[in-house]
DNA sequence: TAGATTGTTAATCGATTAACAATC
DNA sequence: TAGATTGTTAATCGATTAACAATC
């Protein structure tokens, strides 16, 4: 029973369980470095600021990995989770869009950290092209299928305008890209097999708007004038990799 | 029956249905961009990304805003919809942490246009105090209370380092900020009544990375150069009152 | 053994979907 | 009227939760 042959049966994991694995694995590393060899299902459900039960649960889909009476082992059940999920490896990625966000994504260092490595930083615009981004070349987005190839690349990120954005993602998918995920504020379309996720900025501050009205009630709000758009930076480099990009920003 | 009041009775829409309600203004935005008058529940699922079945459903939660026979008429469901979720008018908002993603979050002009107006850009670090970001001076973290009170600022954005989220959202919400939309990579408590939603980069991946590893199956990937990484952490990370999670999948 | 804590069961809750009557 | 499409119902499916037997 070697952990990674066995444990390939019939595994199905919902995918609400799914989409908390990677939260379980923060929260084991943050106990790591805590120094914190043992933890029990209360302690990791607190850290990951969900409730025990609904974590032991989710635990059981992978497995038995932990010891009635005791708790579980942290490095232990950090590794079968990291090994759950495909994070025991580096995905190499591609950024395609290199506007602001695109730079914010490019110099992020939680990527790098959490089994990640962007390979290549593509935009659209010429102009672009050999500018460097967090210590990598930005490359045209022409050479996508190219890098792509090269690199083995499954994993694409769209950070470009939403106009932009099915297009983008027409050429990811040709060049062998089956996994996208998608910061334009667009609905794009791919074929069976390709998986997309997406995050949309003004959805988020939409739905906390939502509960925010209703908090608020019939109880007037401010509506003072305050200053408008800026910009921010943040965020660590990263490092050897490649850049090209696409598009401008979000 | 006037549209503003009749509507405040029992209304109580399920969580999934919000979440979606941004999506559906922004489908109806484009098509009234496209020139388009009126669409049935299968144009706008279309446009959405979603079934028309589940489309009508969610639009049954907020009233009868179409027309048997013939469709809906898309301005005035996109104005439902907007005052449903709020933001027929502008809310305040504050960003903190001005590096990379901050920079991004400040430049990005879809907040402007959906909703949101960012009335204040604070950084803990003195050195940045003036720094011009999207033609908004950057003022101290100190000054957030004075700000938030000035403004009514009820919505704050963390885009901190993970070490400085709980103390950043402490502070928020010492200053009247009652929904925070946090993109640090750590789980956040809050008081009950405060609202948190996380977005996190890295969990999205790693999402991507479990679905695909599952696809690469027996077959080997790419393994350009196999870096050995079995660090993966970082996830979406509810807390304290509510939580959400981020992007959806195909 | 006694105490602690996991892994699992079963009940509950919420979300999705197909189908169709209502009605334009 | 005939055709089209909404709004709603009811069935199904999946996720959450509490409780507890298994077992360290």
């Amino acid at each position: 029973m070697t952990a990674r042959s066995s444990s390939e049966t019939t595994r199905v994991i919902p995918e609400a369980t799914v989409a908390r694995l990677p939260v379980y694995l923060r929260a084991l590393t943050a106990l790591a470095e805590g120094g914190i060899r043992t933890c029990s299902s209360e302690d990791l459900a607190t850290a990951a600021g969900v409730n025990s039960a609904k974590l032991r649960k989710d635990l059981s889909y992978l497995g038995s990995y932990g010891t009635r009476g005791v708790g579980y082992d942290v490095d232990y059940l950090r590794y079968q989770i990291a090994r759950e999920i495909g994070v025991t490896q580096d995905w190499p990625v591609v950024i395609v869009g290199i506007g602001n966000l695109g730079h914010a994504l490019a110099n992020y260092s939680g990527f790098r950290s959490r089994g990640f490595r962007v390979v290549a930083l593509l935009d659209a615009d010429a102009e672009r092209t050999g500018e460097m981004v967090a210590g990598v070349a930005v490359r045209h987005f022409d050479d996508l299928e190219t890098i792509a190839r090269e690199h083995a690349v499954a994993i694409g990120v769209i950070a470009t305008p939403a106009a932009a954005a099915q297009d983008v993602a027409d050429r990811m998918v040709a060049a062998g890209v089956t996994s996208i995920l998608n910061f334009a504020p667009a609905v794009i379309s791919v074929p069976e097999g390709v998986d997309v996720r997406k995050v949309d900025l003004s959805i988020e501050l939409q739905i906390l708007a939502y509960h925010e009205q209703r908090k608020a009630h019939g109880q007037a709000r401010g509506e003072v004038d305050g200053v408008d758009g800026v910009d921010g930076v943040d965020g660590v480099a990263v490092d050897g990799v490649e850049v090209a990009t696409v598009g401008g920003d979000s």
